[in-house]
DNA sequence: TATTTATTTCAATACAAATTAAACAATCTA
DNA sequence: TAGATTGTTTAATTTGTATTGAAATAAATA
């Protein structure tokens, strides 16, 4: 078996798992190309520019240069330079464990900071009428400050899980693994 | 202020609260449509059928007859029965935390699964080029091995959150809140 | 079984999101 | 500064998904 064909089925098995990754990233709110770029770029030894991806991915400019930037801005990739060259060249953060704690922490605390927005109008209403309401119409405003506050205990739980998970707490309940005992390296 | 009145503004806060709820669904996964509907099982403190609810949200019988099918499936909402009634009624899982856990769990699980998928395809192909391949095939080979093994480790370390959410074990480490001691109720 | 009522399926439409080509802006080089 | 290279924004198209009305199915009663 030659390196040439070698190199062409490592290349198949790469897209079969980068696909997979590309599937999996839409989970992460991606789309399957913007899921793509980041494949290739997880499997890259080397930093590629926009170029490059172009090339791998088979999109455009355009597409390609929106879907780095989405993927800047949630840090899944980082931009790196190469001196004496004009062109932008990334990497892919390859830590699953920390693109997993950066996505969860926005999402839970994002998820709390819309309903409890939607909680601070309404409140007002909800208090006044409890106090000086009557009938069916207090009755259902009690009911609704209930659910308030059941509601901002949950939340209360989920911002203590998203800061153990920031700060690194939640590996003192919940420890990373160990390496391999009978790992078979080199 | 009559209670006419009062259950005019009411109706309006609770407006707020179910557009929140239905935007903060989207991060779950659906439409926010569906989060709608749910948003109003939510504060209705009556079971609902199809067709009240149709009326709530303003939408045709067929989306809410899917919209609610894709509730039931994901367990954030249950059906419930009147006797002497032939038609459904359905009430929202009020349980935030159950829901996150349900919908967490699942999300998990399933990104394992893709990419635990993915790799197996690949795992063959990179062993035997590791094993008899040279040059600058193998070494792909041997470091695509080892991103596979530390992506295996970060999967142990998410089926291991998995479970401990699942079995309530997560709440040895990180405890639900108490009641509020300054509770205003009643 | 016929008849009413509730729910789902399906094909057509409306809507939203992703992708692109092309124009634009910025940066370097000579 | 002109010319060339790289990267971003825009507007238009394409693609895909959500929603609907109408028809079919299922369920319940008499």
């Amino acid at each position: 078996m030659s390196e040439q064909e070698d190199l062409q089925r490592l290349e198949e098995a790469r897209d079969v798992m980068i696909s997979a990754l590309a599937q999996t990233m839409v989970i992460y709110g991606v789309t399957p190309s913007v899921g793509r770029i980041y494949g290739v770029l997880y499997f890259s030894e080397e930093p590629m520019n926009l170029g490059d991806i172009q090339e791998a991915v088979a999109m455009s400019k355009a597409s390609v240069s929106n879907g780095l930037r989405e993927l800047l801005e949630t840090e899944m990739v980082i931009k790196v330079w190469k001196k004496g060259d004009r062109k932008d060249y990334y990497i892919a953060e390859k830590d699953f464990m920390k693109n997993f704690i950066n996505f969860f922490v926005k999402q839970l605390r994002q998820e709390r900071s819309l309903i409890v927005k939607g909680n601070q109008q309404a409140l007002p209403v909800l208090e006044e009428i409890s106090e000086h309401g009557e009938g069916e119409a207090k009755k259902q405003a009690d009911q609704d400050l209930a659910n308030i506050e059941r509601s901002m205990s949950y939340f209360e739980w989920t911002m203590r899980l998203a800061n153990a998970m920031e700060s690194g707490e939640i590996f003192d309940y919940l420890p990373p693994n160990k390496e391999k005992k009978d790992g078979k390296h080199g």
